[in-house]
DNA sequence: CTGCATGCAAATCTTTTGCATAAGA
DNA sequence: TCTTATGCAAAAGATTTGCATGCAG
């Protein structure tokens, strides 16, 4: 099967690289759609999961009942906070530390990792006190 | 509100705790069934929530489209299997090295994390060849 | 007795899919 | 012109919820 560009996906793949946190499908949809009207939830997703497979963008499930999407595809850790939700990247140059972790004690093939941290960020934790 | 004993959520738990893979709900469901053939899978999820609530129990998100449930709350890692789908624990002492990991860049209270690799189990890794 | 827990079924919500049409190559 | 992508709506799944009844305290 072979790749056609999409106006839709384009615009969708360009939104996301815009959002420093990790919006939703629908969010994605809501904001398209100022661009293109008559984009579909449906096309929203499919493009979504097209980029995810192709690895330009990464899929993120933090169970929170709707999946993730995030522009970066380096490797690097998610902090979730749990009062308002919010989500965080977490900037690391040791990522290949946690391969040797990993190693330590698996025999296979690793081909990668997804972390979250949960807890209460900086904002709600000021707002506690 | 009050928290009642039933028998039902005991059975859940147990048969969580007999499980070193990490079952989902319906899973769950059809064991329990064997000992309670009129459970319903609605008190199955009511009492995993509450389980992972309570602490007792964790609930995973791995992204397969359904939660999986571990009895064992220690901080542990988890891998996934790209073939095969099959998670597997990953014991390593040196869990504090990861939180100290995040220490190092973010500020906010870091109450626990969940860490997934994914990748090919040695099983499947082998029947490739 | 009083109230939480259950079973059942319906409702919700997110994501996927089938199909006719539009658009890219 | 040939094939992939879209829009729309329906379908599919997983999880939650309302309500009458059952069981624990």
């Amino acid at each position: 099967m072979q790749l056609k560009y999409s106006r839709q996906r384009e615009a969708i793949k360009e939104f996301l690289c815009t959002r420093k946190d990790h919006p939703t499908a629908d969010v994605v949809y809501r904001n398209v759609s100022e661009q293109y009207p008559n984009i579909s939830l449906g096309t929203v997703y499919r493009n979504l999961t097209l980029l995810a497979d192709l690895g330009e963008i990464q899929r993120l499930h933090m169970g929170d009942g709707q999946d993730h999407f995030d522009a970066d595809t380096s490797n690097h850790y998610h902090f979730v906070c749990n009062q308002c939700g919010k989500v965080i990247d977490l900037d690391m140059d040791s990522i290949e530390q946690i391969n040797d972790i990993a190693g330590m004690n698996f025999r296979g093939k690793i081909a990668g990792h997804v972390t979250y941290f949960y807890g209460t960020c900086e904002d709600c934790t000021q707002e506690k006190s």
